[in-house]
DNA sequence: TCGCTCATGGACTGTCAAGTCCAGAATCGG
DNA sequence: CCGATTCTGGACTTGACAGTCCATGAGCGA
């Protein structure tokens, strides 16, 4: 039903709602501002969006997440894998730091939010990245790359904390001092667990004895 | 110059204020409500914090993190130490996210705020929270609690952001499993640093002799 | 008791931003 | 070319909320 160039309109109000939200939260997002960013009016932005303000906001939201989970896709079954993930993301975050546009601390700033909705669809984003790398934990230690006494969810949890906190702790500092130490830690704390080379082997490494 | 009675009055409006600061952040912080809720007035409020809002939540958001900052302020150079910090962590953060009021998440969704001037006092918080722990961190391995390779600063990075995206986790997720799992990992990295008993014996346990 | 300063209440104003409404332009199928 | 539908612009209404103003009350020293 809706025109091509109708499409065209909708989304550049969306995606003047994202950069908004991601600068500075659902405070940010001044439907005025944006119908001005956008060269649009009142009449498009609420023929697109009957539900005003709170659906243009879920929406962006929704379409924030999904961009950022896109990120996640990567399969994190190998100390390999963990370490470009981690050299991925810090390098995301310099260049977001830079244009004061920090996507995985915009995430954290939305907990605040007085739409428990929102919220929700925030908190699902988090679950389901929480899943993502315990799977791949998991596997590692199924297939003997970590020890057994390897926790998945405890693992997943610790570099999902080190990841938002460390955004949270740079943003709040204006500094890049917090998130690369805070994953290249809990990268080393995973490699704390790396099973033992091949049982009648001795070779030292970083990785602890049990 | 003020009087005991005003004082009082003072404190009761500021109590509200980082009351609602607590639980949604700037955007929640309403004059009226502040006064609705303190059984005072738009005179006495303008009385005692001529900025206006402003003024009110800049002093709300340093009581906030003075309040906060006691919590740290316990000396953390032994493993007994980060073990019962991490326990008190732990039971405040349930507490608190009972009655939906987590202040470590609080904290965390300030990030996005429009003053730059709170978002420095944040900041300078989160850092002196950093500083304390990587404090004691060094003296632990001064002291040859932990290996000469364990770097203080990585790893009070590591604590600070499991503190504050597992409380964020948490929030947005309405649960409790992540914070804990996370710190818990953190500590576990923690005592991987733990060094050998004295070259002659041999025990095992978690802690380290001195 | 007077008079000073601090404390209090609340009506009033101004601004800003969300949401409504409708008229007119563009587009498209027939 | 025409009627229907979609798209666009912007004036107008409404409400919320920060901030102003002033009149009154309360405590206290001289």
């Amino acid at each position: 039903m809706p025109t091509t160039k109708g499409t065209a309109t909708r989304n550049r109000i969306l995606d003047a709602a994202v950069d908004a939200l991601v600068r500075g939260g659902r405070g940010a997002v001044n439907l005025d501002h944006v119908l001005a960013a956008t060269r649009t009016s009142k009449g498009q932005l609420f023929h697109y969006f009957p539900g005003g303000k709170q659906e243009l906001i879920r929406v962006a939201t929704a379409r924030q997440l999904e961009r950022l989970a896109e990120e996640a896709t990567v399969v994190l079954d190998s100390f390999d894998a963990w370490n470009r993930w981690v050299d991925g993301i810090v390098r995301l975050h310099r260049l977001q730091t830079r244009s004061d546009a920090c996507e995985m601390a915009a995430v954290a700033g939305r907990v605040l939010d007085p739409d428990p909705e929102e919220r929700t669809l925030v908190g699902a984003s988090l679950r389901s990245w929480h899943r993502h790398m315990a799977e791949g934990i998991r596997t590692m230690r199924d297939t003997g790359q970590l020890r057994a006494d390897a926790d998945p969810a405890e693992l997943a949890a610790l570099f999902l904390a080190a990841l938002e906190g460390g955004a949270v702790v740079d943003k709040a500092t204006g500094s890049l001092d917090y998130l690369e130490p805070a994953l290249r830690a809990a990268l080393a704390h995973l490699r704390s667990f790396a099973a033992p080379a091949l049982p009648s082997r001795e070779t030292a490494g970083p990785s602890a004895a049990s």
